[in-house]
DNA sequence: CAACAGAATTGAAACCTTTCAAGAGGAGCT
DNA sequence: AGCTCCTCTTGAAAGGTTTCAATTCTGTTG
């Protein structure tokens, strides 16, 4: 094909096989030019270089998956793809694929069972090498029909209670517990803990962290309330930032914890707007340090988690169970941090 | 493979041969069964249905993909993960693959022609049915080799001048315009530009834009001044704001109209925590409308951009491009529309 | 009962790459 | 000349699916 011409699509384009002929070699030598070029002469070599470039040959990668058996392909399905948390454990997960020369699918479930199903059906026939997710629920019977077709799957910021697979995780009431000892630090003694639902393992560990650390400094039960919320989105958090307001002020807390940042955008958006001040009348605390919560009007203090990491080590770990053969599941758990800002600083 | 057995990674699973094996038939009656089902008796296609449970059969898309020539795979290269107006548009290409029964491979070129260039290449040796691409350039040689290869590529939200793709894009300078068309209408006459590097088509046409509705509205030239910024990120915005700041008053903007919303919310923030008021001080009007435009501390007045539309547009076009022999290429362009909020209505 | 139509099923070939045992050719040594 | 040892190249087979022409089977009609 000359260069310029646009092959018409559904036209064959040229295989090893062109190129041989072209190059006056056999299939063998092509394929050694492509895979061990140094037990070629360079003579050969170069000659079947510029067949390559003359025919403008690429590589058929479904051919390559087929004799080999597997693909060099890995997969993250999402949770969410526009929750910023998520996209960047998806860097962290590129960075890592693009090192060892794999491809990375990205889906995402959008939270709905059905979607991850479709994905998880569609992965299993591309013969992925491994798959990452973050499942809608991790105990789900999908994740194990995928493993007892030998897929390595690695779950990401969930865990499964049975440590029948790898994962990785960042230990969430640790998270909680720092969040709200920074509150107590700061001399509140009223705090609503913002977030749901807890049904979400990451919420109720959270919650969890945030009691523990309320009873260890002794403070009354009963002033560490929950606000419940159905999803964790900014609207939920307006809307629960109504519902405290609504609170008579001797019981209104002085302080919210919340599940993630963006319920603590949507509260600190409806806080602001009708006038109350934060960190004056609502101190502020998210979770995930999104790049939001610094933008924020008032900068959100926040939990943040090494997310980064999470999805190289994600994927480090799926490698691992696709190529040695003495891999062990292993639960990796990393530390999250504090990030105090002007939401309760000021 | 009885329920609950862990196939042990690398090991081979079950092939159509295997199913015709197992259920007394051959090989073209399992994919008879697969792929046109009436043309089976009801007797066989139960018996070999039952096959495939037994043995856990999963079809292998590499074999049909090699068979088929192409796989039933489109693909989105991302300009910007982590900006929501991208995955917002991803969004709208999944909404449009899953109804078309495609795989989406979503990649992050991060900005990076690099990358960009790695990523097409793989997409090439998948044989990706089509390309759906916000190009770090759109002039880019790249883009050409892969339709002299025959693999139909569509531009998303930019624009090639020669017109040798399909694009899919919303007028730029239609938006820069109502926006400073809102701004005047509410009575500014000092107005700031935030924004770059212009060297962005988009950046260039909402500018242009701008100064259209401007000159237009017989105000002076002076009066609308452009504020540079190396980047459309929160950071440069905040930066963009003490710049802001620093001018003279007599000569100091009363509004800002900023190129995307990631720049408005850092203007945003900026001016609050500097002592200023929104929009009392400045007002301002972001672009594209993004989840935290309104969750901002003052809501954010922005230019809406149809994303959702112009992602499933994009995957039509590509798959127009793919199966219909008749295909012409077609810029397809969207209306922006103005949605008015506190940073410029307070 | 023979002939036939129509439905159901079969078997082989093709898609492209990789691998590997085997072969060819050449150089150096005795 | 005959031999070994190298390096380089070859050719065939395998991998799973789909397609399609060819074949077998079932039931009906004359």
């Amino acid at each position: 094909m000359s260069v310029g011409e646009r092959r018409p699509p559904g036209a064959r384009s040229a295989s090893v096989k062109d190129v041989a002929a072209t190059a006056g070699v056999s299939l063998g030598t092509v394929s050694n030019v492509l895979n061990r070029p140094e037990r070629v002469s360079a003579a050969t070599r170069e000659r079947v270089e510029r067949a390559m470039n003359d025919l403008g040959f690429v590589r058929n990668e479904s051919a390559r998956a087929l004799r080999a058996g597997k693909s060099r392909t890995l997969a993250y399905v999402m949770l969410d793809a526009t929750n910023p948390f998520f996209t960047d454990v998806a860097q962290g997960i590129e960075l890592a694929a693009e090192a060892a020369d794999l491809s990375l699918f990205i889906c995402n479930s959008d939270n709905r069972a059905s979607r991850e199903d479709t994905h998880l059906g569609h992965l299993q026939q591309q013969r992925v090498q491994g798959i990452l997710i973050t499942p809608v629920d991790p105990e789900a019977d999908s994740l194990d029909t995928i493993a007892r077709h030998g897929t390595p799957l690695v779950i990401v910021d969930r865990i499964r209670h049975d440590e029948s697979f790898c994962s990785v995780a960042v230990d969430d009431v640790l998270g909680g517990r720092i969040a709200v000892e920074h509150l107590i630090d700061r001399g509140h003694t009223r705090v609503a803990f913002v977030g749901g639902p807890l049904s979400i393992g990451q919420v109720d560990d959270r919650w969890r962290g945030a009691r523990e650390a309320w009873a260890e400094a002794g403070l009354p039960e009963d002033a560490l309330i929950l606000i419940p919320t159905t999803a964790l989105s900014v609207s939920e958090g307006r809307s629960a930032g109504e519902r405290l307001a609504g609170l008579p002020s001797r019981r209104r807390p002085t302080a919210a914890f919340c599940a993630n940042d963006l319920i603590a955008l949507g509260l600190l958006q409806q806080t602001i707007s009708s006038g109350r001040k934060v960190p004056g009348d609502l101190a502020i605390v998210g979770y995930d340090d999104i790049e939001f919560a610094a933008a924020a009007a008032v900068p959100l203090t926040s939990v943040r988690q090494p997310r980064h990491e999470l999805g190289r080590m994600a994927a480090d770990l799926v490698m691992d169970e696709a190529d040695n053969p003495r891999h062990a599941h292993q639960q990796v758990t990393f530390t999250p941090e504090l990030v105090a800002r002007a939401s309760t600083l000021g």
